[in-house]
DNA sequence: CTCAGCATTCCACGATATGGGACAGGTCCA
DNA sequence: TGGACCTGTCCCATATCGTGGAATGCTGAG
């Protein structure tokens, strides 16, 4: 039905994506004659869609590859450009910094930098927690279309420890005071222990695509400090990787 | 000079690689008509390359573009069989542990995990180094094809400390004994300070695909401790990643 | 209701991919 | 050393297969 030497290609492909082959291993895999696993080889090397691994060795996935995918490994170019952010707000606040983007009704976690304190909030990197329990998840559904909130409230919201707030009015109105302040804290709601303070990340055009958050042990996160001044913190990191994004358009 | 249509093809993902497009903005862009990128299109959707956004909306770069780089996403399958076992060894040895592949004549560090000792190696993951100065190294190379060993040694080999050793007859002899062993040691050859011992993770059908190693600063590792029982040890945390791979064969 | 813009389908044409076989380079074993 | 047996690339006559212009169908805006 479709482009048959296309077909064929990705064929080849998907017998080099469980490991580097030769010519003759892929041809018998794929049941083509040999001249023609060589003829695509060579237009996928040309691409750089494969490599050799050494010259005149077997063939493995190329880099190019990775650039074709890069958009949707969630993130990549955001990671990239929040790294040094994360760092200097993991350092105003003395705790690790994360960044995370909405995934459906979840919070994806995509990158975290710890402090090298000995006591450390576990990483959460690559996890994904619903919505309503985490400061993150907070800013991402305040600026989400209201269409979206709705739905979200609407569901049975699930409780993570005694001080988790489910009750869908409650969380409407956290909303309106989180799109206020520009910032929202979360305390022992997710992990009983854990403080946590997030400010949304805009992409060009304004719309909120991430966000960044710190967060700590509660035995000492914020303790003494001032919540608005952690939050101004937090929103002012989360303003300079908006800036780098305004300059450097390239995020999903 | 390459198969037109494969070209075209990936013309057309390098474009929505950039972000979800539509037919016509995709013809124009590649400079093609309007029917061949239609038919491309539908091609790749049925392969799963490209996917809609929403159904007769916009296209995108698919899922399965993910699964064919999943090899080179540095082992990412490899990483989550092995982490545990990293982390056993760690504590097994007190020092860090790491695992690495063969890549082209260079070993390929791909992750390492650390003891929360306050005198670290510093977390190579990522770099890659010649065979012959590392016991990674050293393990790869005992067990590659002969041909590739003769190749390798028949290079110029850089010298990287005093203790570096660079003739090719005493390397081979030292493969021999590595295969003998079922281990390396490495005392101070790569880095002056850094000790590393190294054992090889096979696959399910036997070929060593991969090493994991241990490494502390020379002052107390292995200090008074026995070479042959930390190399026992890495050579029973090999033995476990192995065993996982084979219940679970999906590692490049 | 018409028109513009979109994607898909159709089909005759011939450019283009095809694959059998020849070839060259390498390794292994006797 | 020779030759058997791999390997991957190249060649070229063949007709298969992709091609692209045009027609068709769809949707939404004015």
């Amino acid at each position: 039905m479709g482009v048959q030497s296309i077909e064929r290609a990705f064929s080849v492909l998907r017998r080099l994506s469980s490991g580097p082959a030769g010519v003759t291993e892929i041809a018998e895999r794929v049941d083509l004659p040999k001249s023609t696993v060589s003829r695509i080889l060579s237009t996928l090397e040309g691409i750089g869609a494969v490599a050799q691994t050494s010259p005149g060795g077997p063939y493995r996935i190329g880099e190019a590859m990775l650039d074709l995918v890069s958009a949707l490994l969630p993130g990549r170019g955001l990671i990239d450009s929040a790294y040094p952010h994360l760092l200097e707000l993991m350092e105003a606040t003395g705790e690790a910094a994360g960044i995370s983007v909405l995934d459906g009704d979840l919070v994806h976690y995509l990158e975290q930098v710890e402090s090298n304190n000995p006591v450390q909030v576990r990483n959460w990197s690559g996890t994904r927690v619903p919505l309503h329990v985490v400061p993150s998840g907070l800013v991402l559904l305040a600026w989400a279309p209201p269409a979206h909130q709705r739905a979200y409230l609407q569901r049975t919201l699930e409780s993570f420890t005694a001080k988790t707030v489910v009750n869908p009015a409650a969380i409407a109105q956290r909303l309106g005071e989180v799109r206020e302040q520009g910032y929202a804290w979360v305390f022992e709601e997710f992990s009983e222990g854990i403080n946590s303070v997030a400010a949304p990340i805009r992409d060009s055009t304004g719309n909120v695509i991430a966000a960044i958050h710190s967060h700590g042990p509660a035995y000492r996160f914020p303790l003494h400090r001032s919540t608005a001044l952690l939050g101004d913190a937090v929103v002012a990191a989360a303003g300079r990787v908006t800036a780098d994004l305004r300059s450097n358009p390239t995020v999903p």
